[in-house]
DNA sequence: GTCTATATGGCGATAGAC
DNA sequence: GTCTATCGCCATATAGAC
């Protein structure tokens, strides 16, 4: 059951603003206004701005680079695990749309917000890299530099997030699509493309 | 050869730093020191903050979406056409990293920025369409969703720019790879990922 | 055109009553 | 724990001398 304690409801209220609209647009007034609470609350419960922008912050982090690693270590083929991979990770950002942007655009603000936060965050690039070289050995995957291929994955999966703004511009203004069409498509486009570039003579099924 | 007028400086100084912290981040006081001019001197020319961060957005915008239409348009096999396009998008991003996460988080914050600045954008994504949509019926290309492709490639090219430094920390620290050797190799892998997915019985050359 | 000095407002933070 | 009132600073913007 949810906790509606005084601590939670300024926390979820600053996960909105600041993920709406970052640590330098985001207004302490803003929050509490959210909150439906007094400003001077925030200051009790957190003590000042930054202190409560990193609790928000490392609750982000955590939600972005989620419990996906088990996913590489279930028996199944590693064309069926990308697959899941990709379907997962869309469905877990789908609801929560303005995360990739407020990760990576704090963090460029200000990388030493990610060195406490990258050692609890169940990212195991090795052991996935581990995984990747030997399929390729096996001939189930075509051979490519693993540290490329994840990141490829990766962008493929977020980048229609950061831009979501501007591809919906255009899709309008440029294209007479409608944007809608394109997100309801994305997920199956994205693992089409992928499995093409990674799987020997896939074809999709 | 170089303008050097006050006004230029100004201009060059309020790239660099709007570029580098954004419209909120950046203090127009810093912009003055970077000119080596006074503070008031900046209103003197640009009225106020909004508008000379509206001038550098435009500027901005114009040298994100480069004149790359007429790749498209040269007569050489769809195959060289693509190879190019990634090769020439990602060396004319090289000496702006900031720009990608510029341009998007600031369309974020404010879309209405937009407007004004697509309209002189040299974007044309319908001739893109129709010349995807004929290369599939020759079978030049694997059948796909032209929107999609195209966003794909935009996403492989522009998201390790947006991601540099989280990128940059999970190699170090987690992989124990050399960022660098990874950002020198990031155009061909890119360019193989993209063909292998797009052009049918792709051998790399 | 360029400067110094100053006005004006907003925001984070604190004091202190209840 | 929660509120009202207020402090102190900093950033944008303007006034006015040169």
């Amino acid at each position: 059951m949810e906790e509606t304690t005084t601590e939670n409801k300024i926390l979820e209220a600053a996960k909105k603003i600041f993920r709406q609209k970052g640590m330098e647009g985001a207004r302490m007034q803003e929050i509490a206004d959210e909150a439906g609470i007094n400003k001077a609350l925030l200051h009790y419960y957190f003590r000042n701005k930054e202190k409560l922008f990193l609790a928000v912050f490392e609750d982000s982090f955590i939600q972005i680079i989620p419990n996906l690693s088990d996913i590489f270590t279930q028996c199944i083929t590693i064309e069926e695990k990308i697959s899941l991979f990709v379907e997962s990770y869309i469905k877990i950002l789908e609801p929560y749309p303005d995360l990739p942007m407020f990760i990576l655009s704090e963090s460029r603000r200000d990388p030493s917000i990610l060195i406490n936060v990258l050692e609890r965050s169940g990212i195991h690039p090795k052991e996935i890299t581990l995984l990747l070289n030997s399929e390729m050995e096996k001939g189930n995957i075509i051979r490519q530099n693993p540290a490329h291929l994840m990141v490829n994955i990766v962008s493929l999966c977020i980048f229609p997030f950061l831009a979501r703004p501007l591809l919906e511009i255009v899709m309008l203004k440029k294209q007479g699509l409608n944007p809608k069409d394109f997100y309801n498509n994305r997920m199956a486009e994205t693992k089409d493309f992928i499995l093409r570039a990674v799987i020997p003579n896939y074809q999709k099924r």
